[in-house]
DNA sequence: CGGTAATCTAGAACAAGTTTCAGAACTGAT
DNA sequence: ATCAGTTCTGAAACTTGTTCTAGATTACCG
């Protein structure tokens, strides 16, 4: 399995920070991640190949792993990727219910239909996030802050059509402590579920009830609304 | 990384079903399974290296393969181990709270206290659990049973000390649906808040929030108590 | 005890992640 | 346009999980 606890010592694209990109560079990466997107949504974690990748991507092996220094960090990269389209689709069709724990489990459910209809790369994505050790914190905790952005957005109260210019009747009231611990239980449950799914331990309708039972969690944690 | 998901065309002597094991092939087990345990508490993941278990346990590489056709088959069974003696553990001294989101929550928080004793080992246990794919899954499944044999156990009520032969006043009442989905997503919960704090991510205290946040969905599901 | 099948050993071989290195190509500043 | 420094390429080497093979040992049966 070689060295998966290497010290990412080059540069590292994966963040906007850090030297700017030129074009070709940036072209570069996102080849890159296609390619990693593509061979994993045909074979899950294994079928992405290092060698495969480079090759694939016109690129050098070496280049590679300068700008992902291991298949786990590509793969994660992978990820945020994956999931930044997600959260645009589903902000484009926020969800219908009333309460907040019904909209963000109809949110989840969403998503993860979506992932459904590429199991694979779903397998690919979640396996290298789980997988993942110290060295690839700064990218995880990315994915997590995305996801948590997800769910945060399902669980606001629907946004009123407001004209341009116009402020926000209610201007995204922060949330609780309470609520932030629930929703760090319900990236948990989301993640496990979604593991014991892809590897067959659990249907489909089973990830449902789990997650509709964890978002009751938030309807107990904002005591503002009716009940 | 080799071919991770293969499949296991060999005997398994992971399960007591099958063939009964001889009396040195049981000693081997015992040998190899001490062996991971102890690579693996000093290293992680990485540290269990096949070809060191198999010298360090006196047993040739084909045989280690034999006896669990994968790393990450071997590291399960070593989970199962653990759990089996923490359960046992466990059981020797009850939880004290009253409510039993309260007693499983103290359980939990027990159960973690120990594994960071070994952070190394629920390292290697825990990531091999969530790497485990298809063909892991009946080890797998052995594990959350007996992750959520545990669970229930601190979910029933303290048990009145009673003679021997005598039944107990409440016959360990069987849970409900309802119930059995919290305790999934306890686990679910469990698994993932661990790994965030093995890979550094969150804190001592954030596990400790997240599991009690969590185990509120017990007392919400047994309406049978005061409140 | 003798024979036969299953198991075990030792070691080579293979696969895929990762590292390394010498030289080519590119970039930015003078 | 030129030079210095960085980035990229191509290919080999290294590591560790996994597989394979031929022969030695062991277990079991008559």
């Amino acid at each position: 399995m070689g060295n998966m606890t290497t010290e990412s010592k080059a540069a590292r694209p994966t963040l906007p920070a850090s030297p700017p990109l030129t074009e070709r560079q940036e072209a570069r990466r996102r080849r890159i991640l296609h390619t990693s997107a593509r061979l994993a949504s045909r074979g899950g974690f294994d079928a992405v190949q290092m060698r495969e990748v480079a090759e694939s991507s016109g690129v050098a092996l070496g280049t590679l792993y300068r700008y992902f220094p291991s298949k786990v960090h590509l793969l994660v990269a992978t990820m945020q990727d994956q999931l930044q389209h997600m959260h645009e689709t589903l902000r484009k069709r926020p969800p219908s219910e009333q309460d907040p724990g019904a909209r963000v489990a109809q949110t989840l459910m969403r998503a993860f239909r979506a992932l459904q209809r590429e199991p694979h790369l779903a397998d690919a994505m979640v396996r290298a996030l789980t997988f993942a050790d110290r060295s690839v914190s700064p990218e995880v905790d990315t994915v997590s802050r995305l996801t948590t952005a997800i769910i945060l957005d399902a669980m606001a109260p629907p946004a009123a059509p407001r004209h341009p210019g116009q402020e926000p009747a209610h201007p995204a009231a922060a949330p609780t402590p309470e609520q932030l611990s629930a929703v760090r239980v319900i990236e948990h449950t989301w993640h496990s579920a979604l593991i014991t799914w892809l590897s067959g331990r659990a249907s489909i309708a089973q990830v449902k009830i789990d997650i509709e039972t964890v978002c009751r969690l938030i309807d107990l944690t904002s005591p503002d609304r009716e009940r």
